[in-house]
DNA sequence: TGCCGCATCAATGCATACAATCCGGCATAC
DNA sequence: GTATGCCGGATTGTATGCATTGATGCGGCA
């Protein structure tokens, strides 16, 4: 489906820098650091064992990427201020019901049909996957639609969204494993039957948009991270 | 309208690396760059009066936000691939669509009065004003449509969209003056009748986005940038 | 006890130094 | 004449050193 893509922090013949924002850019999707921390590049240096130098490279992209913040002095981690959160969920619904559009008139029946193979992967597999896996194939999912759609910037774009929303959408997903997958199902299901419109609304159902839902999953996003950080 | 935003280069008292990112952005938006054009790192750093060190701070942000490359071996600017210029004008159209859709929905009676008193502003100057000032016009425009959208995310990726077709953007102003102009009243009138469907449609086909277009104006693009290289 | 000033320290931002790698030219061999 | 291998310069990537600045803790004073 996709051969593309980097394997994150696998490949270790890149330069300290790529490392370090790869590695990173891992650790703030896992909630390594809490929400407003402000960053130590000594420490943080000390323990990626690179100098400063490549660091502050790596943070400065983390900080265009919108995964950390530019502060008076120095960098920080950014807070869930609910505010931006609905504000990311908003723009990825919007970008996502322009994929699925775009998918819609461009994906092929052969590329469907490895979509719907995948669908069926997935959930067989779903029942006891863990929550990591059912991101993982959920953000899949949605990036193959991004790819039918046939334009790079639209799924860059929503790579983006996907790394900034990580977090919520994480703690999101519990209460969704069943529902997630069948609407993925219906979703392609419009797709495969030419219904635009009935894909589009399916993908603007789909994510979580309602003020009160990105509210709690907010909510519950502190509550996974301070647990996390007191382990 | 917005009384926020940097002055790009104006404050003498940031760092050298965010005066250095500003200042390049600046350059590679007015094409002091060639496309494919590769960075040497000292003689840059010579011009903008500082090392190496918050040079390469500033290019990875640049990376980041797309306005640079990252190769094998240093950095270099972005070629003008149609298919890349092609995707940004199509997401592009997306952004907007979704922000004037959102805008429909938010914006009051005041602020649509606000930018309709720019836009006759806009149109008593346009006659003579230069092309620069014309591009600034039309995106200040677009902007505060999204800012009335009220979703800063989707207005920081339109604003970074149009950073990167802004050469594209510039060259194809050229044909466009008047019809530029007459289509934001447009725009603007069917959000004040709260016609969203009609403020839609308006915005789809205001932004370039035939293929044949963009075309053309990459052709035109490339000769206004060797023109500008050797003079 | 509470607050202010000062000194010490730690952390950032930048410049410089160094190492590794690549590119070009040139000579030499076939 | 062409291919090949080597050398020197140029350029990138990283480490280290230094100055500045904000924070912190402590002691004196009201």
């Amino acid at each position: 489906m996709n051969k593309d893509k980097k394997p994150a922090a696998a490949t270790p013949h890149m330069s300290s820098s790529h490392r370090a924002h790869a590695q990173l850019r891992e650790q703030l999707l896992r909630s390594k650091f809490l929400p407003g921390q402000k960053i130590n590049e000594v420490s943080l240096a000390n323990e990626l064992e690179i100098s400063r130098t490549p660091l502050r490279e790596a943070l400065n992209r983390l900080v265009a990427e919108g995964l950390l913040l530019d502060r008076e002095r120095g960098f920080s981690v950014p807070g869930l201020e609910p505010e931006v959160v609905f504000d990311l969920f908003q723009a990825r619904v919007e970008i996502e019901c322009a994929t699925v559009r775009m998918a819609c008139e461009l994906a092929g029946p052969a590329e469907l049909d490895a979509l719907s193979a995948f669908l069926d992967e997935s959930m067989s597999e779903s029942p006891d996957a863990s929550v990591d896996r059912l991101i993982e194939l959920d953000i899949r999912f949605h990036d193959t639609i991004a790819e039918l759609s046939g334009n790079k910037v639209l799924r860059q774009m929503l790579s983006n969204l996907n790394d900034r929303i990580h977090l919520v959408r994480w703690v999101a997903m519990e209460g969704r494993r069943e529902r997630t997958q069948s609407q993925h199902r219906e979703i392609l299901d419009h797709i495969r039957a030419g219904d635009t419109a009935a894909a589009i609304a399916g993908m603007r159902g789909h994510i979580l948009h309602r003020k009160e839902d990105i509210l709690q999953a907010i909510k519950a996003a502190y509550g996974h991270v301070y647990t996390l950080s007191s382990a």
